[in-house]
DNA sequence: TAGTTATTTATCATTTATGTTAATTAACAA
DNA sequence: TTGTTAATTAACATAAATGATAAATAACTA
């Protein structure tokens, strides 16, 4: 059916999580500009990005010698898309649950 | 921040991600409902109903000599509010780019 | 009780992920 | 040209994930 395994686990790592957070908050921005992050060398950097982008997480636009990394919108529509396609089932579960705890009193 | 990335690192797996997509589409189930699924030897499927059950993805119900499995809906959740969270960014820039694939005719 | 069913835990082997250092590529700047 | 900046690729080591078989646990059934 989906790519979606592929993109949960690109997603399931701390540093690309943070990364995608990043790029989403502040807009594009070049490979360097993470080179502050907490594991980082530049090479463990240019992996990261590079598992983003085969998921179609990022892409890659080259501007001179830099690389300028965007998150790609479908993908987090995709995501959102999934989630939304089991609201009932969620809604009315978590409904059921404030139910039953407002009960209790 | 979040524990995404632990929700997401544990969806990343395709047949983790099956087996929610059943719980979510079929209701709770116990676990040897899927041991007709592709990889699937009893401790392999058990061992990835642990590491939903770590991940807050699914709660377990014993019932008798049976573990019912289903999915919680706040994990769901989660997800959902995150790409929301996201929103005015994704639509924007699938509009943008609607926008500039029209103007190409 | 003895055997069966459902599931998990323990061990071990293999694959995949991830980090490191060194070398490479490409563009810029003196 | 020579050196510097930005990023990637190559090669390697280590850790984590995942699967298999065997054994253990717990409850049901004859």
């Amino acid at each position: 059916m989906t790519v979606l395994p592929q993109t949960f686990s690109a997603l399931g790592n701390a540093t690309r999580f943070a990364i995608v957070e990043r790029l989403l908050s502040e807009g594009e921005l070049p490979a360097g500009a993470f080179l502050d992050m907490n594991d980082t060398s530049p090479p463990a950097m240019s992996r990261h990005f590079k598992v983003l982008r085969e998921a179609g997480i990022v892409e890659q636009r080259i501007d001179k010698q830099r690389r300028i990394y965007s998150v790609r919108p479908q993908a987090v529509q995709q995501i959102c898309e999934w989630s939304i396609s089991y609201r009932k089932f969620w809604e009315t579960s978590l409904d059921r649950l404030a139910l039953a705890l407002a009960e209790d009193d």
